[in-house]
DNA sequence: AATATTTTTTAGACTCATCTAAATTTTTAA
DNA sequence: TTAAAAATTTAGATGAGTCTAAAAAATATT
């Protein structure tokens, strides 16, 4: 049973390993988990010899398939603390970051399982991002951000990218959600900032929001 | 803020003093924390450090205001979390306490107030216990243990005085639940055993079993 | 290709919570 | 009331996770 600390680890090599950046190099670790490139150091060390990840000096790290599936399983208790906070204790979707952070970390299957079922096995958490199944099975995304779309390409928001909460506020007060459609009416060729049609209003995203939007077509 | 182990070390000594032993001794808090003396004495001092306790060597602790606040928030939440488990996701109470133990040191203020709503505000947990609310008053019991009910009385059970899994499934099988209606028929005066009239059932009690059982008259 | 820069690792130290073993204080009992 | 027993504390060590400062390796630059 891997520690608190290591989970968060192993959950931050999976997120940079995803993002397409193969092998995980120590100062992105660092980097991903607030501290210093020496903490990452010794960290990455003890998740090799833990058989996590491979690991060779100077090198960088990769998940091994135990590594990955731990990070999936802390993954999915993730997102369906979020689920739960968001639809069942009626939290704001920029507020349940931080607590699912501390849920995640509860040890038992039986609760997770449970939590599952009461949330009738959703398969997407409030800010759009597939919920791994039990056996650690996650739906693929194919989806693109929305600063990659065509002009008068109508699609669907599928997630949001980024969690920060600021973002949140921000795509909430426009009622950017995944499940509407969208459509690029124009697009700024100064700052590449979108003129967009959402839900039959036309709103403005810069290009910072617009990247953080996945849709698909 | 206390630390997870701190926490455990308040309750820990916070259950003590309600047992009436007071001032906590150490060797009392070490066996309570499944640890050593030596360990207790060091908690302790580290405790007193934070004005959590008061605490003279050799003598003893005793929680101050503060660290009895803090004692009932983190018994707030355990009992809270208790509640969730078997009202909404549908445990057996056999099964909640290990869960509700890593639960209760989740930090939001705002879940734990939500999730209080979202059950409608219980004044007791599926032992009986009573919840203190968000101010940390707790409802007194005036319940006396079913062995010390008089022959003929009718009463009613309000709590079970130990957690233990082995007891509550026991107690599930005989249906000892808190509401439920109970006479004593007769006492053995070889071993202290109960026959008792539950929901109509007649039904043996052993003296350690009914000494766990809490009744109000 | 040699040097400068950046990245990564090592070495040594710190805090937290724990331990064992030894010392000290309190309590009990002869 | 003095010796024996029990309880408690201190001293010193350990492992987890972190840090700073310095060394080593890899990469970039001229």
């Amino acid at each position: 049973m891997p520690s608190f600390t290591e989970e968060n680890y192993l959950k931050a090599i999976y997120r940079i390993s995803e993002a397409g950046t193969q092998p995980v190099l120590t100062n992105a670790l660092a980097q991903a988990m607030s501290t210093k490139p020496a903490s990452a150091t010794d960290m990455v060390k003890k998740l090799a010899a833990k058989k996590f990840i491979s690991y060779q000096k100077y090198y960088g790290a990769n998940l091994t398939a135990k590594g990955k599936a731990e990070a999936l399983t802390v993954i999915r208790k993730h997102r369906l603390w979020e689920t739960f906070l968001v639809q069942t204790l009626g939290f704001a979707w920029d507020e349940v970051h931080e607590v699912a952070e501390q849920l995640e970390h509860i040890q038992s299957k039986r609760l997770i399982e449970k939590l599952d079922e009461f949330l009738s096995f959703p398969k997407t958490d409030p800010h759009g991002d597939p919920i791994p199944d039990s056996k650690g099975k996650l739906q693929q995304q194919h989806a693109i951000a929305c600063d990659q779309l065509k002009e008068g390409r109508l699609a669907v928001i599928t997630a949001v990218k980024d969690s920060d909460s600021a973002l949140l506020k921000l795509l909430d007060k426009i009622g950017a959600r995944p499940g509407k459609k969208i459509k690029i009416l124009a697009r700024e060729t100064y700052d590449e900032s979108l003129e967009v049609l959402l839900d039959g209003q036309k709103v403005f995203l810069s290009k910072e929001v617009s990247k953080n939007i996945l849709v698909t077509e």
